[in-house]
DNA sequence: TTGTACGCGTTATCAA
DNA sequence: TTGATAACGCGTACAA
């Protein structure tokens, strides 16, 4: 066999068996019917020559699509350490995946603009502005937010901050909590809309301070506070690793968990390091990543979208208990 | 202004501007020297006509390269749960993003056959064979293996194993234990040369079972076998997660670590959680990230690549101990 | 420094 | 069911 000087195209194929490259073409994607005699004299070619497949690069210029969805999350290693943040990228990769779309990684800044992306996901709830927003709406191409910020024209996926985060309070001051102090997150959506809620029934909740959601950041966050004398009794975070570093840190100094601090956490994912389950706002993380990736779809394919909001659910657990008298 | 049926090619700008396709062309890429005057003239002439750069997915049939690169790492959700795959997987993304590159997330399966991948990295350390291996193999796309198994005309990047092993085995053995157990990894390339680095020392080590880096199966594993009544005075885990599962677990059962029973990790990652730190053995998983990177440029760039044996080091923490006499 | 012409490899339209 | 032909939008020899 001689060796080919560069690799082999369709219309090699297409001469190789005697048929024109049209036909070819259908031989392969299965467009149009193609009888099975000439479809096999195609492939046979092709295996003869070792072509291995219409060229993605050719066909994604021809159709104007490539096939990738970006995924703008900030650093990988912040993004990820939240265990929060796994189940909706799981679900939102999963269903793009069955329909042959891949997905790709994006840090905050415009090193990708160059790639060609059918769509964008922005999930990075502790950013308010996105430099690279008016140059993707430029090109018209499709953004999916995931819990806020809100710009015009895209599509909005978020749950239930407010209600959640009212419901945990309510559960609270039903166990006589009556001064509440909060751990929450930079200045974002997902903050105020939770802080909010909070403040249906504590309005005068102190604020521990703002941390991103990150074991060590919210021990470091509230140790301080704590050796201070918190003057309340219950803690109430903006995400469940932040609540167990509130208990890990409480603990270290000797407090009870819910005995004499009540700790709750947002988010409801796993801590099977901690010998306790929070009592937390747990939010339908891998539903949230599906609907993400429905409305990814509906927006590559031009179908109407609407917005998804997405109900949370209180889950009690050991870490609140009555308010200490 | 005049509504565009369609969006503006680059054509529309040069004629615009009144300069060649190729000029304009020239104007946007700075290939080959264009006078000031003219840049100007192009680049007002797209602005007015809101065209935003040279389409992508045309530049990319030109070229010959999608600027996109494959990370086979498997289902994201048990892929990321170990926190050693995060600082890997930034440093990747940070050096290809510096060269425009982009990282895009594959399953195992060959969903992702379609898509123009510039290079593919192939990071699941729990996987022997990868049925997309042939192709990719086939369609002349460059592999780059992460702490293999071995393919045929694949980059690997590696660490010591062994030779880390064998000084986490000198260590206990140091201190005095002569009866070893050790939780590994599913068969694979880490696990079969961490395992053999052990046997140097303890050619005898009980095998506790086999179970992925997480920490509640390593706790399901270990826990039978604790009650059982371990007759091993130190356990040799192939990760600080399952390290971690262990002490957890141990403790849960009143022993004491390491006055009972010392534990021993792989990784050197952070274990915030833990009132501890852990004996371990540290990989550079930022310098292999970095090592994957570049090989996968200079695989693209069709530089000649060697391959990368990273070294480990012993870091001895808290949870090993003599060995109780 | 600028313009001309061609090709990258495919898919879609239309007619046969 | 098949074939001829025209885009898709751009980069780059080559010539001027």
């Amino acid at each position: 066999m001689s060796g080919p000087s560069r690799a082999p195209t369709m219309a090699d194929v297409a001469a190789t068996a005697g048929v024109s490259l049209s036909t070819a073409s259908l031989a392969f994607s299965g467009n149009k019917p193609v009888s099975a005699a000439t479809r096999e004299r195609v492939l046979s070619a092709a295996a003869q020559l070792g072509y291995t497949g219409p060229n993605p690069l050719a066909r994604n210029l021809r159709q104007g699509r490539s096939g990738v969805v970006g995924i703008a999350v900030g650093p990988l290693s912040t993004a990820f350490r939240d265990p929060a943040a796994l189940p909706m990228l799981d679900a939102v990769s999963q269903v793009l995946e069955r329909e042959g779309l891949g997905l790709l990684l994006m840090g905050e800044g415009d090193e990708h603009a160059a790639l060609p992306l059918d769509a964008v996901i922005y999930d990075i709830c502790g950013r308010e502005t996105w430099d690279a927003y008016a140059d993707l709406a430029a090109r018209d191409v499709p953004v999916v937010v995931v819990e806020g910020p809100s710009w015009p024209g895209s599509t909005f996926i978020d749950i239930e901050h407010h209600a959640g985060a009212t419901a945990l309070a309510r559960h609270l001051h039903d166990l006589g909590h009556r001064r509440v102090a909060t751990v929450t997150l930079a200045p974002s959506h997902p903050q105020r809309e939770r802080e909010a809620g909070l403040r249906e029934v504590f309005p005068d909740a102190a604020v521990v301070g703002a941390c991103e959601s990150d074991l060590t950041a919210a021990q470091e966050l509230v140790g301080p506070w704590l050796d201070h004398g918190p003057g309340a009794t219950a803690v109430v975070c903006q995400s469940d690793v932040q609540a167990a570093g509130v208990v890990l840190e409480a603990r270290r100094r000797g407090l009870d968990v819910p005995g004499d601090l009540s700790v709750a956490g947002f988010d409801g994912v796993a801590t099977p390091w901690l010998d306790l389950e929070l009592t937390t706002v747990v939010q339908p993380l891998a539903e949230k990543g599906r609907a993400v990736a429905r409305a990814v779809l509906d927006r590559i394919s031009g179908t109407d979208t609407a917005d998804v909001l997405l109900p949370v659910e209180l889950r009690v657990g050991g870490s609140t208990g009555p308010a200490r008298s």
